[in-house]
DNA sequence: TTATTTTAAGACAAAAGACTCTCTAATTTA
DNA sequence: TAAATTAGAGAGTCTTTTGTCTTAAAATAA
């Protein structure tokens, strides 16, 4: 798999808080239920992304996570790099330690160049470009569910 | 991580097949020697490429695993779809089951192009091309070797 | 035939990833 | 003060991946 499965939950997350206006906080059970992961599993997701820096949350009554940045300035790559790292646009694709311009294995090149695809798709792709698109075309972010039911409270 | 250790083990080895006479079988103890992978854990591995028809094997003295087309007809592809199968190619990026033109969700469209910019690369890239770069620039396939060193006996 | 070399196959163990649950603490609201 | 909510640690489970080991089967050579 391209992405772990804790960095597919967290883009969703992150999708949907975009969505949102960006003042309120969401508490995390909400974000968990709307979303279908488990709890415990994504408030352990979300503090990675609030240690990041591109969460911040909020104790109490009225509390929760929300962006600490509008959509269109948050791109895909930050939220894989806060919780897969950097090996997808790093790592050697046979798996060669210290595989690069020096010291290449023979995949390195073309690798290289197809890796290099993966980050820019990442990197020119925001939040608000995928919300937008979510919200114009009702796409989804769960197995059976549309935006439309995701906004519903 | 793109490729599982298994399929990276696996391109490593058809990519040392693909390097020597293409007639002569090689011990895959001698493989798992060269290339320093666990000797029963590539057996395995080289197993589903015999299964799949990419290699066939040879039991007994002088036995062992050859390639059973010319290098330059087998693609990258072809040993990662036969060990890893098809999710990578066919997946989508935020785990969505049925994901596509009819039911996308909202990364389809970016990760549907860049999935086709690895699929080609794999598809473009052939075990002969990797082999004939690596001997000629005398590259590795293991952590501290090059070509010279896993060509000697 | 018998011993040796080699793949085939499958049981098993270890490690990593993906969760689940509990408990405590801190913060904020009402 | 009580309730809501995140922070953080940690134990425990389940699954998948990775790796080890043992035995069986096939081929060869002596």
């Amino acid at each position: 798999m391209l992405l772990s499965k804790s960095c597919v939950y967290g883009l969703r997350a992150a999708l949907y808080l975009a969505m949102k206006d960006r003042n309120e906080f969401t508490p995390i059970k909400k974000l968990s239920d709307k979303l279908e992961i488990s709890f415990h599993f994504l408030t352990k997701i979300l503090q990675q992304l609030t240690a990041d820096g591109m969460l911040e949350s909020f104790k109490g009554p009225n509390g929760g996570v929300r962006l600490t940045k509008p959509g269109d300035k948050i791109a895909l790559v930050d939220v894989v790099l806060a919780i897969d790292g950097p090996k997808l646009l790093t790592e050697c694709a046979l798996g060669l330690p210290g595989c690069g311009l020096k010291n290449p294995c023979p995949l390195h090149d073309q690798w290289a160049k197809t890796r290099d695809k993966i980050r820019d798709m990442l990197q020119r792709t925001t939040l608000e470009d995928l919300a937008e698109k979510g919200k114009a075309e009702n796409l989804r972010l769960t197995e059976d569910g549309d935006f439309e039911s995701l906004l519903r409270d």
